[in-house]
Parts: structure tokens; C-alpha cells; sequence
RNA sequence: GUGGCUGUAGCUCAAUUGGUUAGAGCGCCGGACUGUGGCUCCGGAGGUUGCGGGUUCAAUCCCCGUCAGCCACCCCA
């Protein structure tokens, strides 16, 4: 062995390209029809362009370094900074409300676990300058489109919502306090985790009496509807976007689920994550909305390509290969290479795409090379079929064959 | 960064209380098959048993370290 990638990077042979290239397609495919442009930045940044937002300890988790003009720089972990920095540019410039997406390769420095590796592709869907509910609808609906265009459907993953002003809403009506909150929160992103023993530890530890731990328990186990009963004014944005999705005919994906809350600080309003649905793996994707980044109004969300790409093997909806023949080409004899090798070019000319075996072998040989190589049929070549200006066309899945002249072969036949 | 489990051909796995040249299936290459693939049969290549050290007459097996993978925590791109 000559040693691997380093732990946490990958390696892609043409079958994990393939996979890849068709995610990168389908994700390209959706964000066009949603009517979202693309746009990219680079995968070096400085440091402090992510300490400023996350703090110090996130250094930990960044492939920093200082570069040869003794500059701090990390590679992007994520790419809502550099989105901002963009957006803030030419911010007067630019129609609002915004829709970019990007595809951008991210890097993290933390021990891997299955679907989480040291790098991935992460599609980034962002709509900046619009505070309607209207918004979130769209981004999540992107992304349910998205599992649809890859073959997944409502049985297969399912996209939870909550909103960040809904559960402040109610945990303040229950006497929590906005210093309690972030405990609170966190309490809930683990309550389906984490043992309520623990639960009660932390909250407990954060200061909380009886009367507030039952509280955040009991906003945990709302069930949907009574959350957006129970929030009245506080749950009309939510309220507002799921029925956008419901219009839309992609209400069989959702459900409105309040131990949402994501763990990024910088969320305010609704939240989501999309998940298998047997929530076997990590989530999908995740996105909310994050009105306080920039000086407008701004949502948006990450889809990556590791455990997407995990979701996708494991149904059985992954492409086939990457190149199709349309034919492959066998010379008899070594005098009848010219020929194969006129074909050939002929056919490529017209776009089809075409091999032969490089090296002259026997006929079964190539046979076998062109079946291995899932050509869906064989042009053989030979002295005989030379003689008579034909060349014998093999079907090799059902196994039959035809003559058909040469020149036909070269003048569009397979067009 | 912390803890637990696991490392044998490309893949899936064997290898009798530690016992001598580490095997099989699949895959790959070649032959039977010098003008017809998928089947069959035969042969071949491919391993410093993750790496390093220790115990022992002897280590794939036991011990320590290390690296890697998986899982949980942390964190959640």
C-alpha cells in the first residue's frame, strides 16, 4: 500500500465522481429552476474572518495556518461569511431580494465519523433582502425538490421546522427568561438525544427551578399544530410558511417539530432540518433564517454531499456509470484496423461515443471488453465484410446481428 | 480534544488451547476459444496479517505503543 488521503479527505475513483457529479447536477438543476444564480469565492480566507463571528475555540476546529506573507488564514469552514462579505460590497448595487447559490468545498478540522469528514461539498441556497415567510417556504421547498429530483420521496426523508420566535414565545410565557434561553435551546436540540436525567442536570445547573424545567419539557413535547395554537402572534411566520409549502403540494414532507432549534447562535427565526426518515443518519440539510448577520433581512441553507450521497447508495438511487457507449469497434484482423480506426473517428465526429481494443486481441476478447464495458453493441470488421463494403452489427443484449453497409455506418446509421 | 470497539489479498471472510511455506469465494490477468461476449473448466498475479516494540523455542492470535476506521461525547460546516 502507498498510503491514502489523508484522514477525513477522499479519494474519488469514477464511480464516487459519478455519484458526486450527479448530485452536483440535480443541485444545480433545482437552484436554476428556483431562480437562483451561482457564485463562488475562495477556499482561503483569513482567520479572522471566522473568529470575529464564531470565537476562539472554533480556531480549533478551522485548517488554519500562516502563509508565506506571515498571514493568518484558514480554509473557508463554511460559506455564509464570504457570502456577506459579497452581498455587503455591492449591497446597494444588488436587486433584493437575493438568490445565489454555491457549491463550495468546505473544510473542518475535527476526528471524522461516518458522514462527517475533514471536507465535503456543501450546496449553499441563500435569499437575502426579503423577511416574508414566503422565503423560508421557498428555500425548504428547494430542498424537499431536491430529494424528489434525486428519487427520494416523503417516505424517505422528511423536513422538520421550527422557529426560534415561536419557542422564545412560549418559553417566556411559561416565566423563562431571555438570559435562560440558550440553555433552554439546548436543552431542546438534545431532548430526543440526551436522557431527560441529563437534561435536568443542565438546566438545573444553568439556575433553573421546577416550575422552569417543566416548562421547557413541556414545550418539547408540543405536538405541531398545538405549538402554532399555543404561539399566537409569535407563530404566524411559521404558520405562513408551512401552508406556502402545503400550497405548493409538498406538505407530505413536513412536519413542524419545536426540538429544532440548530446550533448555530446566529439563527432567528425559523429553522429546519431535513432528514432520512428513519433518522439513521446525520441531517441531510439545515438552514433558518439569520436576520441579525447582515444589515437585511436573510435566510439560508446547507446541503452536504456526504451524507447525501450515504442516503442515496443505501436506497439504490444512484446513477449507473458515467459514459455510455454507443458502440464499440472490432478489427477481425490487424489489417482491418484502418477501418475500425476510420469508423471510429467518423462516429465520434457525429458525437457518439465510441472504443476499440488498443491492442489487437481475438475476437471474443474484444467481445468481452466491449461487454464489460456495457457497449450496447458491437461493429466487427472483418476481410469478408470488408470485401462486401459491410460490416456485421452486433446487438449484444439481445444478441443479434445485422450487416449494414459501410458507408451507412459512417453517414449517420446510429444517429 | 475525551472514551469504547475494530484492523488478515482490491472486496467479503477463514486460519484448530500461540505451532512451522497465512487459505477460500468474488474480482483482476491469462489459457482452453487463432471470426463471436455473458456459462464452464484450468492456470496466474496479488499479503512485510495497519505500523513499531515486547513476551515466547515459536505470534495473525497474548501485552504495550502508534496510526487508521467505526461508535459515543464535544461540535454541529
Amino acid at each position: 500500500m502507498q498510503g491514502k488521503a489523508l484522514p477525513g479527505f477522499r479519494d474519488f475513483y469514477p464511480e464516487d465522481l459519478t455519484l458526486r457529479n450527479h448530485i452536483f447536477a440535480t443541485w444545480r438543476s433545482v437552484a436554476a429552476r428556483y431562480g437562483f444564480e451561482e457564485y463562488d469565492g475562495p477556499p482561503l480566507e483569513s482567520l479572522e474572518m471566522y473568529t470575529q463571528k464564531s470565537g476562539e475555540e472554533i480556531v480549533q476546529q478551522l485548517y488554519s495556518f500562516r502563509d508565506k506573507g506571515d498571514r493568518e488564514v484558514a480554509l473557508r469552514p463554511e460559506m455564509t461569511p464570504t457570502l456577506a462579505r459579497m452581498v455587503a460590497a455591492r449591497v446597494q448595487a444588488l436587486k433584493k431580494p437575493i438568490r445565489w447559490f454555491s457549491i463550495p468545498q468546505l473544510f473542518r478540522y475535527e476526528r471524522q465519523q461516518r458522514g462527517r469528514l475533514r471536507e465535503h461539498f456543501q450546496l449553499n441556497m441563500d435569499i437575502i433582502g426579503e423577511a416574508s415567510p414566503l422565503a423560508d417556504a421557498e428555500l425548504m421547498a428547494a430542498a424537499v425538490d431536491i430529494m424528489r429530483a434525486l428519487g427520494l420521496g416523503p417516505q424517505d426523508v422528511r423536513l422538520r421546522v421550527s422557529d426560534r420566535r415561536l419557542l422564545k414565545a412560549l418559553l417566556a410565557t411559561r416565566g423563562i427568561t431571555e438570559t435562560q434561553l440558550p440553555v433552554a435551546f439546548a436543552v431542546l436540540d438534545r431532548s430526543e438525544r440526551v436522557p431527560k436525567n441529563v437534561l435536568e442536570e443542565m438546566l438545573r445547573d444553568a439556575g433553573y427551578g421546577k416550575r422552569e424545567m417543566d416548562a421547557v419539557f413541556q414545550v418539547a413535547s408540543l405536538p405541531g399544530e398545538g405549538a402554532l395554537g399555543a404561539g399566537g402572534e409569535a407563530a404566524e411566520p411559521l404558520r405562513q410558511a408551512v401552508a406556502a409549502l402545503e400550497a405548493m403540494g409538498l406538505g407530505e414532507f413536513v412536519s413542524i417539530d419545536l426540538t429544532v432549534v440548530r446550533g448555530l447562535a446566529y439563527y432567528t427565526g425559523i429553522v429546519w432540518e431535513l432528514f432520512d426518515a428513519q433518522k439513521a443518519l446525520r441531517a441531510i440539510a439545515g438552514g433558518g433564517r439569520y436576520d441579525a448577520l447582515l444589515n437585511l433581512p436573510a435566510l439560508g441553507f446547507g446541503m452536504g454531499d456526504v451524507v447525501l450521497g450515504e442516503l442515496l447508495k443505501e436506497r439504490g438511487v444512484t446513477p449507473k456509470a458515467s459514459i455510455e457507449l454507443g458502440a464499440f469497434l472490432i478489427a477481425v484482423g490487424g489489417e482491418d484496423m484502418p477501418w475500425v480506426l476510420k469508423l471510429a473517428h467518423a462516429l465520434r465526429e457525429r458525437g457518439i461515443a465510441v472504443e476499440y481494443g488498443l491492442r489487437h486481441t481475438g475476437v471474443r476478447k474484444q467481445l468481452e471488453l466491449a461487454a464489460a464495458r456495457a457497449a450496447p453493441r458491437a461493429v466487427i470488421i472483418g476481410p469478408e465484410e470488408r470485401q462486401a463494403g459491410l460490416a456485421v452489427v452486433r446487438d449484444l443484449k439481445a444478441g443479434t446481428e445485422a450487416k449494414v453497409p459501410l458507408d451507412k455506418l459512417l453517414n449517420g446509421y446510429f444517429d
